[in-house]
DNA sequence: TTAGATGCAAAGACTTTGCAGTTAA
DNA sequence: TTAACTGCAAAGTCTTTGCATCTAA
């Protein structure tokens, strides 16, 4: 455990736990510890996703998202705002059910599951505005 | 409608409908027309999802994955094995309804949605085998 | 005829890696 | 002490783009 270590630990973890990008979480970093390498950045990404502890999912922005998230709720699933962008976890019983029904009917055995429902956003379209425009 | 787009509509969608990268495309294209360039195929591909003919999806690959399908089964989702890696598509009325309810009840009116489940291989736990591996 | 498409090669965005120097334990 | 980590810069992969040329309609 070094300290350029902890640096990206701290800014993957500590804020109120918004996905980002590796640029996004680098600029966190950097204001924790101006010395912040990307290639350090990088390189400890793919330890905590292979360690479970960071999620990569696909946020549609073409590049790859980090979610810290799975571990708090390890089931969630996201909802992307095609209008604000906005990405809103979250958790359904019923459909987890549902997908291990499939995947066993097909003759699988579930491993993971993720679903992203891109919407619009009700509220723009009611008052012209929502929670992230503006 | 020129002969570059023509070759690469025919890659796309004469098969038997599988996945495919861009480089998949690409292979695909040369051997029916060996002039078949990069830059058009791409420039092509975007209009053609665009238009809805083909959607971009995220097999897990680190590559942008294109799916000619959407046209037959506008609602399919997939299963993608860890094992073999193969592609499996279902289609479920059940998962639809729910995702429209979630949807609903966040507050947003759905565009689209999409599900990826990963899963493992009865098949190659019981026979040692599956259809895509060996 | 001409707006739009093509192909090349260069540029761009994102990510990985070789290597020499540094550091935690 | 030493195995592992770091930071830089270079390289790699995938995708986009500028530009001169070509082509479908």
């Amino acid at each position: 455990m070094t300290r350029p270590r902890q640096v990206i630990l701290e800014a993957a973890f500590s804020d109120q736990g918004d996905h980002f990008t590796a640029e996004e979480l680098f600029e966190k970093a950097k204001k924790i510890d101006t010395n912040a390498s990307l290639a350090t950045l990088y390189r400890t990404v793919s330890l905590l996703v292979q360690g479970g502890l960071l999620h990569e999912i696909d946020l549609g922005k073409g590049v790859t998202s980090y979610d810290p998230n799975f571990i708090e709720s390890p089931h969630h699933n996201h909802l992307i705002c095609v209008d604000c962008s906005e990405v809103i976890e979250f958790e359904d019983q019923h459909i987890s059910v549902l997908e291990d029904c499939i995947t066993k009917r097909l003759g699988f055995s579930p491993a993971s599951k993720s679903i992203q429902i891109k919407a619009k956003c009700d509220k723009l379209r009611q008052t012209g505005a929502c929670a992230k425009l503006n």
